[in-house]
DNA sequence: TGCAAGCCTGCACAACCGCGCAGGTGTCGT
DNA sequence: ACGACACCTGCGCGGTTGTGCAGGCTTGCA
């Protein structure tokens, strides 16, 4: 199993084989790249507040948004256009109120897993 | 339930007794900057890379993971300081070589049920 | 119709981050 | 002891990102 790319054939390796098996797992770049996306919209308090309270309570409304996470308006409009622009999350006008929530089964499933699991064992509160 | 903050008192709200239902959502304020910092460490396409490969093949070395990922060695390294000081990974020496693994039991289950998971449903190949 | 509320946008600033290059340290083989 | 190898570090650059402020647009209410 030679998954090595051309461009990089001829290289001195320790393991040889293991090399393979870790391009295996790392699969398709486009993918990893994809994730790395994704996991960088959660790499913001900011957003990741709005994404648990939105995943915890389902639609939000801005400003309540703002209250909850301690943000100003702006900026929690402008996260949410980043999240929505990722497909992360909806929102719809209900008179002059634009209530969000979570549209990512992905991204519900990280949090699930991750911040919200059990998984805080080795994450601790600070 | 009030969680309010006493400095976010006073303002108006959308749905009210659901902005306290968010609070309680987004749970320890620290927490979640912990869990955001843990995001941004995977929100690297590199670091990803080298994260999936730790987490399918075990114990690998610098070169190696350079040549699995198509990295150049100080960056690899550099992105290894990095998830070294997070506690993400751990590096064992054995001669003149070092190998890593993947060593937070929670990044492993964000890997497996986001990357490696099912979710993929969401996230598509590209 | 006039006013207030809710939400969005543009702009400019500062900070951070990842990368490549060049050079250094410790270890193995001859 | 000498050279080669594996890994680490400092420095500087370019790109990206989060933030605050001020202002505009649509909607609801009196």
């Amino acid at each position: 199993m030679h998954l090595l790319p051309a461009d990089r054939a001829g290289h001195r390796t320790i393991d040889g084989h293991r090399v393979c098996e870790a391009i295996a797992g790392i699969g398709d770049t486009g993918r990893v790249r994809s994730w790395a996306e994704r996991f960088g919209l959660l790499a913001d308090p900011g957003r990741l507040a709005l994404l648990l309270a939105l995943h915890t309570t389902g639609p939000l409304a801005v400003t309540d948004l703002a209250l909850a996470t301690g943000m100003r308006d702006p900026a929690v409009s402008q996260a949410l256009r980043l999240l929505r622009a990722a497909g992360v999350v909806e929102g719809e006008r209900d008179g002059r109120v634009v209530r969000y929530r979570l549209t990512d089964p992905a991204v519900a499933e990280v949090l699930e897993h991750g911040v919200l699991g059990r998984a805080e064992r080795a994450a601790g509160t600070g």
